[in-house]
DNA sequence: GTCTATAAGAGGATAGAC
DNA sequence: GTCTATCCTCTTATAGAC
């Protein structure tokens, strides 16, 4: 994963920026966090930062590209499969796993949504999470249910979030919000087709 | 409701800059919002900003204090009461309203976590959430309950802010949210006393 | 690939006239 | 209560030496 180990070595310097400037966008936020902040923690100049990346928004840019491929992935995957309860709860099961790998970021932007609304990945992410909401309901049902599969979205996102500063074991409290989600499409799956 | 209202009479500046203000934050950020701008919108200068407010932060501060009241009240009168069903479900009722007659300041803390984290207004925010949590959930419930309540208040919220871009009509959106958010606290509330 | 130096501008904030 | 003028700091970004 980008953003637990060091990469002290030369030769890696794009990466160690990507991995110091995503620890610091979380931290703080994205105005608050100046490319001078992310040059002097890796202890070069903010000029070593333009050779890597043009822009400071190409930086979360990039961060944002290798870390929301399994979302990709998990898409076309599904929109592939029988719209059955079973997929639906797999494409929980795995969104799940896909922001517990990548936390920073899933943080970044929950907190951050004014932000990443403006920049150029807020279309993408917004498509996909359009994507994911279209994989879950059912257009016809009763606008309650509706609300679930959607809730049963955020809930996830609150698990990951909010609760952890509340809670102990993280991962224990992930696997309380999936089940909490799992329960929220399950009604709105079954009074769909009773 | 101070945010639809235009207050062209001289002597509301201070009224007119909160409203302007409250409105650009909401729209494309705290940070991105310069006093400039703010003083452009109201064709001010700069300085004018200055004689009512002592600094940016004062300025959303003041429409926090004055827009989040109904939230304490809210909070003071369910401590006083019996923590039964009904209770909660009155306090999740009353939050929903409140959050529906504040609307862009609740999009704004929604979606500009980062920086009302490190403002004055965040940890009176923190706290006010805590309370909340802890009016609906019971400690010694099984951790799927607590995330329950939790998820309870996470579905109004997405009620307001997320569904709204999608569905027609608001009000009703919000209902739905409603009813949701009062199912998870009535399953959470079952299994503990059942 | 990393540095020094610097441009060019926007931001928040203040002094003091009117 | 509102203006003009100004200060100071910090930002993103670039040019060009090493």
């Amino acid at each position: 994963m980008s953003s637990n180990s060091p990469h002290q070595r030369r030769g890696n310097t794009r990466q160690r920026i990507q991995d110091v400037a995503l620890e610091l966008f979380a931290e703080q936020g994205y105005e608050k966090t100046s490319l001078r902040e992310i040059a002097e923690r890796l202890d070069v100049t903010k000029a070593a930062l333009y050779y890597h990346f043009k822009t400071k928004e190409d930086i979360i840019i990039s961060v944002f590209q290798d870390l929301t491929q399994p979302i990709d992935d998990l898409i076309e995957w599904a929109e592939g499969e029988p719209r059955t309860l079973e997929t639906k709860r797999e494409v929980l099961r795995r969104y799940s796993e896909a922001m517990a790998a990548g936390t920073s970021l899933y943080r970044f932007m929950q907190e951050n949504q004014a932000t990443v609304r403006e920049l150029s990945i807020g279309d993408t992410m917004k498509k996909r999470l359009f994507a994911l909401v279209e994989l879950l309901r059912a257009p016809d049902a009763p606008l309650a249910d509706q609300v679930r599969c959607i809730s049963a979205l955020f809930t996830l996102h609150a698990g990951m979030m909010f609760l952890q500063h509340v809670e102990g074991d993280p991962e224990e409290t992930r696997k309380a919000a999936l089940e909490v989600a799992t329960d929220l499409i399950t009604r709105a799956h079954h009074q769909q087709q009773p």
